[in-house]
Order: structure tokens, then C-alpha cells, then sequence
DNA sequence: GATGAATGAGTGTTCATTCAT
DNA sequence: GATGAATGAACACTCATTCAT
């Protein structure tokens, strides 16, 4: 019953007719698309609105301006991924703590594949705006929140962080994928390569809990 | 005696007198400032000329085009962080892999601190045009090749690692100090925010080595 | 009943609605009259877009750029020339051959009477372009098709030159034609100056027919 | 004893040292190269100055302007072309009229060869002037000139056309050979063009000559 | 609600010309 | 006499945005 989807802020109509929401689908499309073939530069309003197939008025009514349309992309892209996320640690979640950072680096470097451009782009328009959208945040957030229903206690890697050490581990491993995303490294798809970023995280999560236990000792 | 700039192949024309020197730096440095201020939408050529004092077309006889300006501006920034990482490293040779560590990611911190939004929007822009500078792989390549002079075997952390471990390691650290950066974080300069740093990169290094003298023993 | 205006490929935008047609048709008014006071000099797209009436954005909506506009014109031009061309000789077609030579030679030198100035800019700007005016090519089609109607094949006049006679005394007319408007000679509407290019080109059939005659006897 | 080189009235500088006759010729042996390589679009003073090894400061020197340096070539190029039609004509004297013909139009031909574009470049960029370099001009008026000298009355071709003939004639001849070269027609070297260009001549010269004997007459 | 013609400030860039050295 | 660094008006062209229809 409740709305899935939420009116966001940058909308200047909330769709409330089936017509309405195809038509900001089919515009959000567009733009992804123009995105991904043409990068930054080729992203005009104009574009977008033609590959939309509306006119460019049109796009004006669901849209205050330009930027509104890169937000909501990176909106979408966002709840895709953190789908996505959420999908990979439902089966999960009663597997060994290794086996949960596996599963959620798999499921990052798997969020970044496909319109590859079209992310970069959106992520470098957002940045260039200052807004700084982070990928990740809610993703450690998400995290944190489904390790808590976990009845052992020492399972809970994530939980056990402290908020700056979230951050540290959570930039990390995005810092590492961004980055052979950006510079489209081969081995994106090397198993040795999710392998090296679990290592990454578990050996950084050992190193909190030895230290914590340690300090905890004394 | 030796000239000090050594000609860019982005420069039009190779200044020969002493104005032009100056004439070029002028403009960088104005580049720098409107980039500081205003970020990469303010950027533009006509600013730069007039912050630089001097006249558009005098700017065009040192820079074949806006791209060019960028380009000389992530160079001068390249060699600037280079330095200061080199010298941070030079004190701590003979200091233990976490000294040597520590030293790192204390110059890159403090390399990214000053004219973040220069540095932010120099970024932003060469990522935007394909180009990856990667401020991480000569400070690595540094690094390897300075452990390289070291006497005893064990010490040299960074030599020991694999192409692909040292891309990780580099770029999750470049990521969480990145991600500090461009989002302003307050704990930029919080001392337990290096330490966690430092415990990343020494719990992946310990982690690879355990792992390698684990497989060599066996 | 059918579209007057067929879309050229230099359009960025088909009309669709009747304002459109109206601006096209300011457009390329305020650049004749441009081109006439001032010359190609004086052809910006600027000045072209303020003497229409329109904004510079409105003008790169219906030509994609400024030698668009340049052709547009020679199109309209060329068209207006050949039609009167056509209506000169409409009313020739039964007499005799030098009737006919009078009548197309007295059509061109017309066609180019009135805006001389701009048409002579469109002349040298397409010029300038490499693009072969073939003015005299549709002249010289329509020539050939009209005689193919005759019944008396000696009347034939143009048909029977070969490719690289037709094109001689195309040119060579034209080129005396040309001359005298580029050099503004006033003796251009003195009917002996017409008398004159006649001859020529009735010498010439008559030298071309003669050594066919004579070839063909032996 | 007379100066070989008048001064033309666009030199800011009459030459009177060897040296500074070398910096002019320079400056239009390289204005002919640019022109010829990158057509009037790469002809920039800047350019020019590079390619004579001049500085621009001394371009400047010798030339009032950019156009100085057009007009000074086209004296240059017309000069040359005289030249080599009189070399053509002086072996010819006593030859038929329809040799001289022969000898003029091979001649102009000949002049056109070689350089096409910087000529081309020179033509366009003086009609857009408004002046109207007319090269068969001078060569038509030194042909009349030339003539008078002949003995024999009615070899005299050319003198006998009256000035509106001789204007018909030449610029037909050239219209002919300068569509050829801008068209860049293959055949621009086949000789049966240069038959027909001289059956073009000899036809309006026998038709002239008719004509009045005829007028004479009665 | 939808359209698309119109807008115009703003951009990067060129190049003829000057003048201090 | 020669140099070449500096100038800046001018240009072609883009594109986010508006609003009359």
C-alpha cells in the first residue's frame, strides 16, 4: 500500500498517475544511457529529453534542473546496488563472518559492473557539485543494522567497529574497487582480486578485535 | 644553471625570457586560486586570465587550450606531493615498516591538506578526460625502490608485494583519505584517524606475508 | 498543396510549426542583406541573427553553422536564378538557335543583376570552400533536356557538344559574366556587351559543328 | 640603372640593403608556402613570420598589414605570369594568329600550374576585398601591345577587337581555365583542352573579323 | 499536461597588431 | 633594426531554461 517509491526532494511533481512515473522512468533511462555512451559531455538536457522520447518541457516538469536529473539517477543506482547488497548477504548471513565480507565485496564489485560510465559519470557530477553521495555509507549502515539481529556476539564484525573505523574499512575497500573501476583494471573480474579485498577487510577486522580484546585484558 | 621548469609538452611556447616565466606562473597560480574558490565550474579561461592578470590571449600563448592549464596543474601538484612524501620518508629509513608506514601516510594526508578544492577539481577534471593520474603509483614506485637499498630482507614491506596487492593496499589507503577529504571530515587531522590507517596497511601487510611464508613453509 | 520549403540537409530542425518557417525565412533574409551592405566581412552569425530579429540560439537551432546559412542562401538563389532561366527560355523554345543562345545568355547575365554584392559573397564564400559552384551545371542540364524535346535534330545546339565543350563555353561564358559583375562593369546591362557573349557562343557551336561536318565527310 | 623592384605602394619600407630585400622575399616565399600548404584559412601574420623565419615584429616591418603581404604576392605571381607569357609570345611573333593563340592560352595554362592553391588562396582573398586583380589584364594589354609592332595589318588579332572584345575574350578564356583549376579537372593538362580553348579563341576572332569586313563593305 | 520554438549569457579560442626591450 | 611577449576585440557556437501555444 505505501508508495515505493519516495517523492524525493528534487522532483518538482510527485508521479501520481501510472503515465507520470513512465514518463520519469523513460527519463531516467535516457539520461543513464546518454550517460554511458556519451559521458559528462554529452549529458544536455536536450539529449536526455530526446532519447526520453518527451520533449523538453516536459522534462521540466518533473525536473527543477539538470541536476535533479543526475540526483535521482544516483538515487536509483543507489537502491539498485544496495539491493543487490542486500540480496547476496540474505544467503548469508549464518556463514562464517569471512564469509558475509565475501559476500559483500562480491556484491560491490558487482554493483559497479554494467554502465560503468554512467556511474562514473553520475558520481563525478554529484562530486563536482560537492554533494558528496557515498556509495558506501548506507551500505555499512545496512550492514551494521543486519549484523545486530545476529545472535552471537563475536560474529559481529561490522557491528564491533567503531564509526571512524566503519569508515576507514568501508572507504577502503570502495577506494580499491573505484579505482580499478576508473582506471579499468583487467583483473575487475580476477577472483584474486576479491580475494586480496577480503583479505584487506578481515585482516583489518582481526586487528580491531585483538586490539580491542587486548586493551579489554588489561 | 639547469633550467628549473622543465618544459611541459602541454606548453605552446617555450618562455625565453624572464617576463614569461613569470607570465606562466602567474597563471597557475591564478588557475589554483579561482579552482581553491570556486571549484571547476568557475574555472574558466577568462577567470584564470583575469585572476592571473594578464589577457586571455596572452594565456593562450603559453597553454594550447583549458585542458593544457589542468594538465600543468596536477603536474605541479604531482611533484609537490612527491616531495613532501619523499622528505617525510627520508627521516625514517632505518625506522621499523610501521615508522616507514606511518611516514607514508602521514605525507599523503598531509599532501592532500591546503587547497583541497584545487586538488579536488584537478582530480575531477583529468578523471573526467580519460586521463588517470595517479598520485599513488610514483609515491609506490618511490617506496619500492627505497626499500630497495635496505640491508636486511624482512624489512622491506612494500617489495614484497604483488602488482595487484600493492594496487590494492595504495588505493584503499588513497580511498579512506580521499573520502575524508571530499567530504570534509573533521577527523582529517584526528591522530587516531592515521593510526587506523597505519593498522590497516600493517594488518594487510602482516596478512600477506603470514600467507606467503605459510605456502613457502609447506 | 505539398511542403514549399524541402528540408535541406543543412537544417538542424524541421519546422514543424508555421513560426519556424517564418524565422527560416528571417534567418536567411537578414543574411542576404548583411552579406549585401557589408559583404562576406561583415557575415557574422552574430549580426546575422540581431538583422533577423532573432536571438544567435534561435539561428543554431535551424543551421547547424554559419556555412549552413551561406548555403541555404546559394540554394534559394540558385533556385531563383533557374527559375527565371526556365522562364526565359520557356517562351524560346521554337526559335531559332541563336534565339535560344540570346535568350539563356540574356537569363544569366539577368539572374545576376540585383544583390549583386551578396551574391557575390555567397559565390566566393562557397568558393572559398572548395565547394564547386555548379551554378552552371543545372543551367546547362535544364539546356540539354529542353533540346531533347526538339523535333529538328540540327537545331540541337548544346546537345551535341561533348562533356569538355559543354564545359568550356559554360565557363567561359560565365566567366565573362562573372567578371563584369565582380569588376561592376557598368557596360554589364549594355545590350552590345550581350551581343558580344552571343557571338561568342554562337562562333563556337558553329566552329565545333563545322569540324564535326568536316569529319564526319571524309 | 632603374630599380628592378618598384616600390609598391603597401610597403612600409622601401628595401635599399641586400638584407632587407632577402627579409621581404622571405616573408613571400613563406606566405606562398602557407598559403599553398593550408589554403587562406592557416594564413595568419604569426604564420607567415614562422615559416619566413622572421619575427613578427619584422613582418611588420615591411608590410602595413596582412592584406599588404596578399597584394605584394599577386604583383609577384602577376609578374611572373607576364613574364613567362611574354618568354611564350617572343617565339611566336611570326607564327600564325592562331599559333600566338596557342602560345597566350598554353601560357596562361602554364602560369596556373604549380601552386594552384596559393593562387587560388591570393584570388579569393583579393575579390573578398572588393579588388578585382585581374590577371588577364595586363597580359591581354601586352599582347595588344605587342601586336601593333607586327607589320602585316591583318595579322593583327587582338588590337583589332574593340575593348568590350577584348574583355569578352579574355576573361572567357580565363573563366574557362580558372573553373578548370578550381574545379581541379583532371584534364586541366590534356591538350585537347587547350584545343578547344583555342577553337573558343580563333572562332570569336574569326567572327569579330567578319563581322567588320562586312560592315566595311557595304 | 505536453510541446518545442525561442532565448541569451556565457564559453573556449583566434589572430592582427603594438611596443617595450 | 629586430625581437617576441602581450593585448583584447571579436568570433562561432552551446545549452540550461522559459513560456506561449
Amino acid at each position: 500500500m505505501a508508495k515505493k517509491r519516495q517523492p524525493l526532494e528534487t522532483e518538482r511533481r510527485t508521479p501520481r498517475q501510472a503515465r507520470a512515473e513512465d514518463t520519469v522512468a523513460a527519463i531516467l533511462e535516457g539520461a543513464a544511457q546518454i550517460l554511458e555512451r556519451g559521458g559528462l559531455a554529452a549529458f544536455t538536457t536536450n539529449a536526455v529529453a530526446e532519447r526520453a522520447g518527451v520533449s523538453i518541457g516536459t522534462l521540466y516538469q518533473y525536473f527543477a534542473d539538470k541536476q535533479a536529473i543526475l540526483r535521482a539517477i544516483a538515487d536509483r543506482e543507489l537502491q539498485a546496488a544496495l539491493a543487490r547488497v542486500r540480496q547476496a548477504l540474505r544467503g548469508e548471513l549464518d556463514a562464517s563472518p569471512e564469509g558475509r565480507v565475501r559476500a559483500m565485496v562480491r556484491a560491490i564489485i558487482t554493483a559497479f559492473r554494467g554502465r560503468q560510465r554512467a556511474r562514473k559519470a553520475v558520481l563525478q557530477a554529484l562530486l563536482a557539485q560537492g554533494g558528496g553521495i557515498e556509495l558506501l555509507a548506507p551500505v555499512a549502515a545496512f550492514l551494521a543494522e543486519t549484523e545486530s539481529k545476529l545472535e552471537h556476539e563475536p560474529e559481529r564484525v561490522f557491528a564491533a567497529l567503531k564509526p571512524q573505523q566503519l569508515f576507514v574499512l568501508s572507504r577502503a575497500l570502495m577506494g580499491a574497487i573505484r579505482a580499478a573501476v576508473l582506471e579499468e583494471q583487467p583483473f575487475l573480474r580476477d577472483p584474486a582480486f576479491e580475494d586480496e579485498l577480503v583479505r584487506l577487510a578481515m585482516a583489518y577486522l582481526a586487528s580491531v578485535t585483538a586490539h580491542r580484546r587486548q586493551a579489554t585484558s588489561i
